[in-house]
RNA sequence: GGGCCGUUAACUCAGUCGGUAGAGUAUCUCCCUUUUAAGGAGAGAGUCACUGGUUCGAGUCCAGUACGGCCCA
C-alpha cells in the first residue's frame, strides 16, 4: 500500500470512494458482463458527431441510425424517468438519453453509474427539442469503474499543481488542455512532413552520451551498472548527427529530448524537445532561408494563418524574417544607453559598464562575450516578430565555422520571437585541427570556472578527420514554438509532464 | 539564488476587527418524461499545507518549513 502523505491518510477510507467501490461491487451482479476486455463500437464519438452533423431531427427520424459508442460518463440529468446524460471520449462529447419505459430494470440500476464511468451505449439517434444530436438508450453497459470523484464540472480542474501532477485529469477536464497538445501534435506532424519533403531522413542518436557536448549546459549524470561506467544525459544531439552527415547521410533530422541541468521557469524545462536538423553542401544563410518556410508552414498547419496571437500581440511568421547583424545591434543598444563606442575594450569597461546595465560578470568578461551578452539583454528580450540575429563572435561558436574571410566572426544565426530564443543555426566547422584548437580554448574556459563550457571531444574530432562536407545545421526549439502557435505563456502547459518536485516519499526512506 | 503571492470539504471558492467552519458543484435520501451549470426539498462531508510562537481564545497575528505560481538574476 502506498502512503500518500497529501491525502489526510488512507485513500480506501475516504467516503466519496468507498461509495464508488461499493457501487462497482454491485456491478457484476447488476450488469452481466460489465468490465469487459473489449467493446466493439460502431464509431467513435466524434465520428458519430462529425456522421451526423447535418442531419437534421426529420432526417433522424425518417432513417433511425443504429449506435452503439464508449466514453466516460461526463454529465447525469435525472428527471424522474428520464434522464439525460453526457459521454465523452477523444474530445468529442455525445448526449445520451435514458428512458425508463425502455427497461425499468436497467433504469434502476443507474443509481450504480457515477459520473467518470467509462461506459458502452447503444441506441438509435434523434435530435432534442434544442436540436441536440442524442443517442436514444436501448442498452447499456458499465466498461470499468471511476473510482475517485472527478473535479467539478464547471470551473474543471484550475490548480496549477494538480493539472501537472495529474494530467490525465486536466485532459478529462479541460477541453483547452485537450486542443492545445493537439495543436501540439499537428506542429510537429507538420514539420516532419516539411523535413520529409525537403528529403530529410529522421534519424534517433543515443541520449546516453559518455562526453555531454554539442551545447553550452550543465547535464545530467548518470552510471551504467553493466558496464560500470558513468554517462551523461545528452544535452544535445549534434556531435552524432554530424557523425551521421560524415557517414554519408546529407540531410538527417531527429526530434527528441534533451537534457539540461538548469534552473526551471515558464521557458525552461529540464527536459525539452528539439528538433535539429543537418544538410550538407549548405551553410547558415541557406538555414535561415529554409527555416523561415518551415515556420510559416508549420504556422499554416496549426493555426490555419501565418499570424498568431500572443500574450495579446500578433505575431508573424510571414517571410521574410527580420536580420540583424549581432554586434551592430549590441552597439546600438549600447550607444542608446550611453555607453561610449569601445568602453567593453578594457576590464575596467566592462566591469563598469557590466554592472551598470545588469550583465552577468562572467558572461561579458571578453570584448567579444560582452557585445554577445549585451545582446542577449538588451537587444533579443525585445524582439517580438521573428527576427534573426546573425555573425555570431567565434569565441562564443566553439562547433560553428568561420565566415568565409573572417578570423573572429562565425557564421552562426539565432531565431528569437516573442523574446525567446527558437533556433539557433550554424555553418559547421569541418576542420578538425581548428576543432581541436577549440575544444582546447574551451577547457581552458572550463578550468576558468565556466560550467557550461564544452568538453574536449576525441572521438569527434577524428570523425571529421574522415572528412565532414560543407554543411550547415540548427536546432530549433519544439516547445517554445509550441508555446508560440498555441498562445501558450509557460512551456509547463505545452509539455504533457513536467518535471515538478516529487512529492512521495522515495521507497523505504 | 532574490522578491512577491498562494495553500480552507473530493472540486471551485468565501471567511469582516482574533471569538462555535461557510457556499456552490459532487455525494446520499425524496419529487420530477426533452434536460444541458436542469429544477425543487432535505442530509452527510473539514488535520483550515506543516511546525512552533503570541493570546483567555488563531483559518485569521508572528516566525520557520514544505509544495506551487509569478517576476527578477
Amino acid at each position: 500500500m502506498i502512503f500518500y502523505p497529501w491525502a489526510g491518510g488512507d485513500p480506501l477510507e475516504d467516503e466519496l470512494i468507498a461509495q464508488r467501490r461499493a457501487k462497482l461491487e454491485q456491478w457484476s451482479a447488476a450488469f452481466p458482463g460489465s468490465n469487459p476486455d473489449r467493446y466493439e463500437t460502431t464509431a467513435s464519438i466524434a465520428k458519430v458527431c462529425a456522421q451526423h452533423l447535418g442531419a437534421s431531427a426529420e432526417d433522424l427520424a425518417a432513417s433511425p441510425h443504429e449506435v452503439r459508442v464508449a466514453g466516460r460518463l461526463m454529465s447525469l440529468r435525472k428527471m424522474g424517468k428520464l434522464t439525460f446524460a453526457h459521454m465523452a471520449a477523444g474530445g468529442a462529447r455525445l448526449q445520451v438519453l435514458f428512458e425508463r419505459q425502455t427497461d425499468e430494470a436497467a433504469y434502476g440500476k443507474m443509481n450504480l453509474l457515477d459520473l467518470g464511468d467509462w461506459i458502452g451505449v447503444s441506441g438509435t439517434l434523434f435530435r432534442t427539442k434544442t436540436g441536440e444530436l442524442t443517442v436514444r438508450a436501448a442498452s447499456f453497459l458499465p466498461l470499468r469503474k471511476c473510482l475517485r470523484p472527478l473535479p467539478e464540472k464547471w470551473h474543471g480542474l484550475s490548480d496549477v499543481e494538480q493539472r501537472y501532477r495529474q494530467r490525465h485529469l486536466d485532459l478529462i477536464m479541460n477541453p483547452e488542455s485537450v486542443e492545445r497538445f493537439a495543436a501540439r501534435s499537428r506542429m510537429t506532424a507538420a514539420l516532419r512532413e516539411f523535413m520529409s519533403m525537403d528529403g530529410y531522413e529522421e534519424v534517433e542518436t543515443p541520449m546516453l552520451h559518455p562526453i555531454a557536448g554539442g551545447a553550452a549546459a550543465r547535464p545530467f549524470t548518470t552510471h551504467h551498472n553493466a558496464l560500470d561506467c558513468h554517462l551523461f544525459l545528452r544535452i544535445a544531439p549534434e556531435l552524432y548527427l554530424k557523425r551521421l552527415v560524415v557517414g554519408g547521410m546529407p540531410k538527417v533530422f531527429e526530434i527528441n529530448r534533451n537534457f539540461r541541468n538548469e534552473g526551471i521557469d515558464t521557458r525552461h524545462n529540464p527536459e525539452f524537445t528539439m528538433m535539429e536538423f543537418y544538410r550538407a553542401f549548405a551553410c547558415a544563410s541557406d538555414l535561415m532561408d529554409f527555416t523561415e518556410e518551415m515556420l510559416a508552414f508549420a504556422a499554416r498547419k496549426v493555426t490555419g494563418g501565418l499570424s498568431v496571437d500572443y500574450e495579446g500581440r500578433p505575431i508573424s511568421f510571414a517571410p521574410p524574417y527580420r536580420r540583424l547583424s549581432l554586434r551592430d545591434a549590441a552597439r546600438a543598444a549600447l550607444a542608446e544607453r550611453g555607453v561610449p563606442e569601445g568602453a567593453w575594450l578594457t576590464p575596467e569597461g566592462r566591469a563598469e559598464w557590466g554592472k551598470t546595465l545588469g550583465l552577468s560578470p562572467v558572461k561579458s568578461n571578453t570584448p567579444e562575450k560582452f557585445l554577445v551578452e549585451a545582446c542577449d539583454t538588451l537587444v533579443t528580450p525585445g524582439l517580438w516578430d521573428p527576427t534573426f540575429v546573425y555573425d555570431y563572435p567565434v569565441e562564443v561558436s566553439p562547433l560553428s565555422r568561420r565566415k568565409p574571410g573572417s578570423e573572429d566572426t562565425a557564421d552562426r544565426f539565432e531565431l528569437f520571437a516573442a523574446g525567446m530564443e527558437l533556433a539557433n543555426g550554424f555553418s559547421e566547422l569541418n576542420d578538425p585541427d581548428d576543432q581541436r584548437a577549440r575544444f582546447v580554448e574551451q577547457v581552458r574556459e572550463k578550468a576558468g570556472g565556466d560550467d557550461e563550457a564544452m568538453p574536449y571531444d576525441e572521438d569527434y574530432c577524428q570523425a571529421l578527420e574522415i572528412g565532414l562536407p560543407p554543411t550547415a545545421g540548427e536546432g530549433l526549439g519544439i516547445d517554445r514554438l509550441a508555446m508560440l502557435l498555441t498562445g501558450t505563456s509557460s512551456i509547463r502547459d505545452v509539455v504533457l509532464f513536467p518535471l515538478l518536485k516529487p512529492r512521495t516519499e522515495p521507497p523505504g526512506s
